[in-house]
RNA sequence: GGGCACGUAGCUCAGCGGGAGAGCACUUCCUUGACAUGGAAGGGGUCGCAAGUUCAAUCCUUGCCGUGCCCACCA
């Protein structure tokens, strides 16, 4: 027997060992089943599970239970990333407890470190994703430094190379002062700062009292100006182009010169270049051959190339030292309030500085031409589509990619250099020596490139390295391309970009077919949840307070297209109140004996209600089968939560109850099995996204083979009864209507009242049918058919109940109010009326009766003529209070 | 500045050319043997505003107002 409640902690981690020792969760590469793939986006080694991620992973558990269930040969491909930049800070971060740091211990040592750090704790977030119920093939995991996936990074970098798609480059890049390493474009993140316009007075050379002025946000940077630049058809300089300028503080004589990129409308109209520290002025001072003046040192703090006074100054020191100095000088024309975007990095949040280095860049551009390609053709879809439109933008504006960091976690990229300097990349350090042997005639010591590369290189090949790429696996040719990308739009660029790069050049073929982008789950005011706002809602704490089944729910229930996701933990809550709801029906029907029949046929049902239930159960499937390939998963799970409290649980179940209490064996031993049946189908339906709790039921049921490997049900269209399902709706509707009219005139909920009705022949037949169930679900003591002139009269203890075909009469043992009786009669025939008026308006327009489809103008007119025989009788009824 | 969404019941959101929906919250009633993590009933909305298209607009188009996000840039 059940448990009177459901308790998820006891069940979860018992029936997730058993699914896993089952082997349901691999992959058959050898059947004949067709494939159906989903990469797992790859947590990072040092994450823990976030909200985020039990969306994401909920979602990818639906789509790959379903299709498993549907026969496919399911491989979701499970790993985690190796995260160079949070790693690294992770374990350095580590070591400063130690009073260590990276450098005392050598790169080797450290690198050593972080793989211990590795083995011991990198695999909390993979038992997290185990809690939430993901049926990944967790025999294939794989990490993105395996030394397969590592093999695969360096061919992949060599190609490139070769195909000139990857160089070497000496320009500003994004370098955080804080990590000490170059980023790439997608890892800054402007953050709107309220700071100052500094007006500086710059002294034009050979004149005494004549100054040009250039406005600044960053005044510290004006020890590295290498001119002036104003527009060159501003008027109000045209005689200083060409004259120089004397830099305050430094005193270098710099030049005027015109360019299009000072606007005159802005600030004074002339502005200072700096070309080492800015992207723009680079830009600018490259046109002018400006000299390149840097004078940071990798900390951003002031370096030699500066005024000893400022020399090892952190540059926010220097700015406010600066500016006072140029005020004591009398320099400084007006200082304003100003609001800019300043750069931060992503990891480190650090202020970051343009910064002229060399690094590794990879050829964006010529490489997102087969992926825009891909996507206009269709190859790759979004879903949602507009998504694509995100995809085009960035793509077709990309930037060359900056793909090395300078860190010690990662790729190292397989550079090595001569004595004199030449470049040798080669897939190992044995091939660089022979080719440097060749090139110099003699075998020579190489110096391997230090720097590692950018993590989402690796995860770039992610969809086919997992698979065993470069070599010629049967798993690559099986899964490869996969069926879908499941992924938030944060990582549109970061990710899914760059694996539609690399799959078209190196697979020459899509990594996925279809991406599908989700919602960002935020908390319930809408706020983006961080740790800093304390306002993060943690799953595993959800999982055990309420069960993993219920957080799915909820997330997947609320996980429609094209909006964010705003969850609290309440509404958990009322979710695992509904999980709670059909554990409760399932014990239920195991008290009474409902147990699974091995030869059951539904079609053979003979009694009303089961027809019905089997057809009710078969229109589910059909449209939770059709949500979950349209990825409407909160479609799916809203028809799931309709039929199993909304029609099982509410209607059918009471239904069935004197059915089962009754004395026809026939029918109770039809009804028992009909009861299991759906049970067991409402299990399959419902197994994608309740993983935990199904199985539970379906052991308790079935004792057999687990649900997760069953199949998703199949019927034949002729489970659907129409006939049966207007009965029934017919029937709900009556109860409906006579609950509601004793709740409205006070009549207590536990006393049976006698009735009569006075009803049309179908109605009527209808009503005999379901005698029992009507009686006992509205509390009647009796319903008998009565000629509706010979309904009885009004004693002001009865009550008049309008239902399809005729009214029914209620017997109420208390007096009741007939002016309040009157006033809802009147009430409901206003409201009659109202819509009496508006269908008639309609079919009197006769361009509507011409224009509008026949079968809309045909269901009008029934609606009117049911609206009129409503009307008819309010009227009687209304008439009959009047004369009582 | 460019782009993408979103404004529907108190809250969170579905729906999307012909009858305004759900969950939660709220009010009233109910210890009826599956379930009080429950049952029954009810109140509550000019579907942001304005034009247009249409026989018909919450739904399509345009504009406006408001909100959020992404990208770029502002010396």
């Amino acid at each position: 027997m059940l448990d009177k409640t459901y308790r998820p902690a006891e069940v979860e981690r018992e029936i997730y060992g058993a699914w896993e020792r089952s082997g349901a969760f691999a992959c058959r590469s050898d059947s004949s089943a067709t494939p159906y793939t989903i990469m797992m986006p790859p947590p990072n080694v040092t994450g823990s599970l976030h909200i985020g991620h039990a969306l994401n992973f909920t979602l990818q558990d639906i789509l790959i239970r379903y299709h498993r269930m549907r026969g496919f040969d399911a491989l979701w491909q499970p790993g985690t990333d190796h995260a160079g930049i949070a790693t690294q800070m992770m374990v350095e971060r580590q070591l400063e407890l130690e009073q260590s740091n990276r450098h005392k211990l050598g790169r080797d040592a450290f690198v050593e470190r972080v793989w211990r750090w590795k083995a011991e704790s990198g695999g909390a977030i993979t038992r997290q994703l185990r809690a939430l119920g993901a049926s990944a093939d967790w025999s294939r995991e794989r990490f993105t430094m395996d030394e397969g996936l590592s093999a695969a990074v360096r061919k992949v970098f060599v190609e490139l190379y070769k195909q000139r798609l990857i160089y070497r480059d000496k320009r500003l890049v994004n370098w955080d002062p804080k990590l000490h390493t170059g980023i790439s474009d997608l890892e800054v993140e402007n953050h709107e700062t309220k700071g100052s316009l500094w007006y500086f007075k710059y002294p034009i050379d050979g004149e005494t009292g004549a100054f040009i002025i250039v406005a600044t946000t960053r005044p510290e940077t004006m020890l590295g100006d290498t001119g002036v630049a104003v527009h060159p058809e501003d008027e109000r300089y045209q005689q200083l182009i060409g004259r120089h300028v004397i830099l305050p503080l430094v005193g270098r004589r710099i030049p005027i010169v015109a360019d299009t990129y000072a606007d005159p409308a802005t600030g004074s109209g002339a502005v200072k270049i700096t070309p080492a520290h800015d992207f723009n002025d680079f830009e600018v001072g490259r046109r002018h051959e400006l000299p390149l003046v840097n004078v940071f040192d990798a900390d951003a703090k002031l370096n030699d190339e500066v005024p000893a006074a400022y020399r090892g100054l952190d540059r926010f020191v220097a700015r406010k030292q600066i500016v006072a100095d140029m005020e004591a000088l009398g320099l400084v024309e007006k200082i304003e309030p100003h609001t800019l975007m300043v750069p931060h990095g992503d990891r480190s949040g650090a202020v970051l500085e343009p910064r002229l280095t060399d690094q590794w860049y990879c050829n964006a551009a010529e490489l997102a031409k087969a992926a825009i390609a891909a996507v206009e053709t269709g190859r790759t879809v979004f879903v949602p589509k507009n998504w694509e439109n995100t995809f085009f933008e960035w793509m077709r504006n990309i930037q060359p990619w900056n793909i090395s960091r300078q860190l010690w976690w990662g790729h190292q990229i397989p550079a090595w250099y001569g004595p004199d300097g030449t470049i040798f990349v080669e897939e190992s350090e044995e091939q660089a020596l022979a080719s440097a042997a060749a090139h110099y005639g003699k075998p020579v010591g190489l110096v391997r490139d230090p720097d590692v590369l950018d993590t989402w290189f690796s995860s770039a090949l992610w969809p086919f390295s997992t698979l065993g790429w470069p070599d010629p696996t049967r798993e690559l040719r099986r899964y490869y391309p996969t069926d879908v990308l499941v992924t938030g739009f944060d990582i549109i660029f970061f990710w899914v970009a760059r694996m539609m790069m690399m799959g078209c050049k190196f697979m020459d073929d899509v990594p996925f077919r279809t991406v599908y982008i989700h919602a960002l789950v935020r908390d319930e005011r809408g706020q983006k949840m961080s740790k800093t706002k304390g306002n993060v809602i943690d799953p595993l704490e959800l999982i055990e307070r309420f069960g993993a089944d219920a957080l799915r729910f909820t997330l997947t229930a609320l996980a429609a297209q094209g909006r964010d996701i705003k969850l609290a933990a309440s509404r958990v809550e009322g979710y695992r109140n509904f999980i709670t709801k059909l554990w409760n029906a399932a014990r239920y029907a195991q008290m009474n004996g409902c147990t699974l029949v091995a030869d059951f046929d539904p079609s053979g049902c003979k009694v009303m209600v089961n027809r019905w239930i089997v057809g009710a159960i078969a229109e589910t499937n059909t449209r939770v089968a059709q949500a979950i390939d349209e990825y409407k998963f909160n479609e799916a799970a809203r028809v799931l939560y309709q039929f199993i409290w909304g029609t099982f649980c509410d209607w059918y179940l009471e239904f069935t109850k004197p059915i089962l209490s009754g004395s026809d064996e026939g029918m109770k031993a039809e009804t028992r099995a009909t009861t299991a049946w759906v049970l067991g189908e409402t299990v399959h339906l419902l197994h994608p996204i309740a993983p935990f709790v199904t199985e539970e039921l379906w052991k308790h049921f079935a004792g057999r083979d687990m649900l997760i490997a069953a199949r998703w049900p199949s019927y034949e269209a002729a489970l659907l009864d129409p006939d049966a399902m207007a009965e029934m709706n017919g029937v709900v509707a009556l109860i409906s209507a006579i609950r509601t009219a004793r709740s409205e005139m006070n009549v207590p909920a536990a006393s049976e009242i006698a009735a009569v009705h006075a009803v049309g022949a179908a109605s009527a037949a209808r009503i005999a049918r379901h005698q029992e169930q009507i009686r006992r679900l509205a509390r009647l003591k009796d319903l008998a058919p009565v000629a509706a002139a010979k309904l009885p009269a009004l004693t002001g203890k009865s009550v008049q109940v309008l239902v399809e075909g005729g009214t029914v009469f209620l017997d109420v043992a208390d007096t009741i109010d007939l002016a309040k009786e009157r006033v809802r009669l009147i009430k409901e025939a206003a409201a009659v009326d109202a819509e009496i008026e508006k269908i008639a308006g309609k079919l009197e327009n006769q361009q509507f009766i011409t224009r509008a489809k026949p079968e809309v103008v045909e269901e009008q007119r029934e609606r009117l003529d049911d609206a009129r025989a409503a009307a008819e009788r309010l009227r009687t009824a209304i008439s009959r209070i009047g004369a009582s």
